[in-house]
DNA sequence: AGCAGAAATGGAAATGGTTGTCATTTTCAA
DNA sequence: TTGAAAATGACAACCATTTCCATTTCTGCT
């Protein structure tokens, strides 16, 4: 784990949800643990080779970066506050991999995620 | 339905799956029915916000569209040529709302997407 | 038909997230 | 210590998408 890595990955838990790269380089810079943002790429980059990190877009496209567990997971997320929770998505493996056979696919991969408002919201 | 809407959809029908606006641009220029690509991205707007079209991201976050019926559904999808299937997603639906109302979410909605590598490709 | 205003069009320039380049700095084992 | 390998970061390059704006096409009206 490299210097800048742990450093991102300070300020991934101090956001707690899903934040962008060049969110999280503001962030750094505010607290006085500033790196280049070219290297926060390089960082968020590897930790989502390592599945360290969890990597979604936002509608226009921008990739956004959360901290998360390694077990394969989904999200339930809150539209207005961006409070996130870590979902169980058996049913949609099972889902996902016969619907891809069925139709002679292979390499078959899935993204499924929830969104909503919370109670708190 | 303005001239250049229609020419999209002309070539989003040859298409049959997902394309880049950039990739039905070079369609449209090999079909002697050329148009800009600003008027492109432009009618793929105002296609999506009709609800004509479906759009969603590559791995990379390029935007990538395709022709859909009204009913909800979701997709399987070859990265490599873009041939799409429409799939129920019963078993979705349901999962997405227990899981939301689980954790006592509101307005709840949900993404599901199926990848992969076709049987021609 | 003739005309004015509105809408559509498209090329060029701007934007913005992301990646590549490369010189410099840091790390670390011998 | 010392030299190779890895890490870093400023800057430039990239590329999808949007904005700008001048020109063309459409539309309703006389
Ligand atoms: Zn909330
Ligand atoms: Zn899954
Ligand atoms: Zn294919
Ligand atoms: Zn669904």
């Amino acid at each position: 784990m490299s210097k800048s890595e742990t450093k991102v990955l300070h300020a991934l838990e101090r956001v707690g949800g899903f934040a962008s790269a060049q969110e999280l380089h503001m962030v750094l810079k505010r607290n006085q643990e500033a790196i280049g943002l070219t290297t926060v790429y390089r960082a968020l980059q590897s930790l989502v080779a390592d599945k360290s990190v969890d990597l979604l877009r936002r509608e226009d496209g921008e990739a956004i970066y959360r901290l998360c567990g390694d077990a394969h997971h989904h999200h339930l997320v809150c539209k207005n506050c961006g409070k996130t929770v870590e979902i169980e998505g058996g049913v949609i493996e099972k889902w996902a991999q016969k619907s891809g056979e069925e139709h002679g696919f292979r390499d078959i991969g899935h993204t499924a995620e929830i969104f909503g408002i919370c109670s708190d919201c």
